[in-house]
DNA sequence: CACTCGTGGTC
DNA sequence: TGACCAAGAGT
């Protein structure tokens, strides 16, 4: 299985007119103005399967809160999770915690250099690690991101999709890297998957290597990359408790620390079981998890939410705590705290959604 | 290597 | 409007 190769020539044709369009269209960017290792890792992590445009009021409110390697060192990770909270993928959080210890411990506080030592911080895997040292310290590192996966697809009209030739797409993202110019390079060919050669209707009329490009050459730019197979996203119903004590306070959990939405709080509940209602799925998971006694109440809302890999309803009811002194059973730490104090707690995106609805039932109760 | 891990934009 | 998909990594 030999991949293709471009010629000397053709190399040369595709580095100069990809630098010359980067040089009109390229993007004015936060991290590129000043293009510190810092800035450069953060955005870096937090542009992984996250668009530009969602990152940007993110990236600035954490240059704020965390100015430097030290300062996000030292900071709690209940912080850092509040500062990422609705950015998802939360392993980037903890991740970029863990490593900013790590690089103050081990590298004296000063961003590593070498591919290996970048490599070897958690959260950092090939693609972004090519993209750092280029950008950062200008190093002729190739990457492959979702956006030159996307153009070298259509540039040799790649013939299956781009999880079955990983290997020859990042031979070929080497092949075309600019060894003279490696920093602007890579930000430019990001730059042309995100802007112009994009998933649906490409702007093949405005892109500087449309002479070489394979797809459009014979009209199939639309085919290409070819569509990853995928079996349909199994739909989880849940029962949720919001659990009220006579203080008016609400009993919240903080979820274990590593797997889905490690680490961030939330309202027990658990899955519907066949042939349950869900007063008594809540009673059966609030005794599981919490060992107490509750009554269930009235419904609040029932808001559905899609993850990456499932779908979930979930079924919220207003609850009131009977019996039993509440235990932390399946979470790390339980807290009973008032409508007012939820605000300082990092919650997932489904959780803010009850939130909301327990916020506008409060208001409605005393105008 | 196939699966897990979030959310918002887009059509 | 539901399905697809984005500056991927860890296991």
């Amino acid at each position: 299985m030999t991949s293709k190769q471009f010629s000397q020539a053709q190399r040369q044709r595709l580095r100069r007119s990809l630098l010359e369009w980067y040089g009109q269209q390229g993007r004015s960017l936060p991290w590129r103005e000043e293009p510190t290792p810092y800035r450069i890792w953060i955005s870096e992590v937090m542009l992984q399967q996250t668009q530009v445009k969602t990152v940007l009021p993110y990236f600035e409110r954490w240059m704020q809160q965390f100015p430097d390697v030290q300062c996000l060192a030292q900071a709690d990770l209940q912080t850092v999770l509040k500062a990422w909270e609705g950015l998802g993928y939360y392993a980037r959080a903890r991740n970029l915690h863990r490593s900013a210890q790590e690089i103050c411990d081990r590298h004296h506080g000063k961003f590593p250099q070498t591919y290996d030592e970048v490599l070897a911080l958690p959260g950092i895997g090939r693609s972004t690690a090519g993209a750092i040292l280029s950008a950062a310290f200008g190093q002729a590192e190739p990457l492959l991101d979702g956006n030159v996966k996307r153009v070298l697809a259509r540039l040799v009209a790649l013939p299956v999709p781009p999880s079955k030739a990983l290997a020859h797409l990042w031979d070929l993202s080497s092949q075309v890297l600019d060894p003279q110019n490696p920093r602007d390079f890579n930000q430019a060919i990001m730059d042309l998957g995100a802007t112009c050669c994009t998933p649906k209707n490409p702007a093949c009329l405005l892109c500087p290597w449309r002479d070489d490009c394979q797809a459009y050459q014979t009209h199939t730019q639309s085919d290409f990359p070819m569509t990853e197979s995928r079996s349909p996203l199994p739909h989880k119903q849940i029962g949720v408790a919001v659990i009220w004590n006579d203080h008016q306070q609400i009993l919240i959990d903080r979820r274990p620390e590593e797997g889905l939405l490690g680490g961030l709080w939330e309202f027990p509940g658990g899955k519907l079981e066949a042939g349950e209602s869900y007063p008594d799925c809540i009673r059966r998971e609030i005794q599981e998890e919490l060992a107490i006694e509750v009554e269930v109440g009235e419904h609040l809302i029932t808001v559905s939410h899609a993850y990456s890999h499932f779908k979930v309803s979930l079924h919220v009811y207003h609850c009131r705590h009977l019996s039993g002194e509440p235990q932390a059973l399946e979470s790390q730490e339980i807290r009973w705290v008032t409508l007012e104090e939820l605000d300082e707690f990092p919650f997932p995106k489904a959780n803010s959604k009850i939130i909301a609805a327990l916020r506008e039932a409060q208001g409605t109760k005393s105008p």
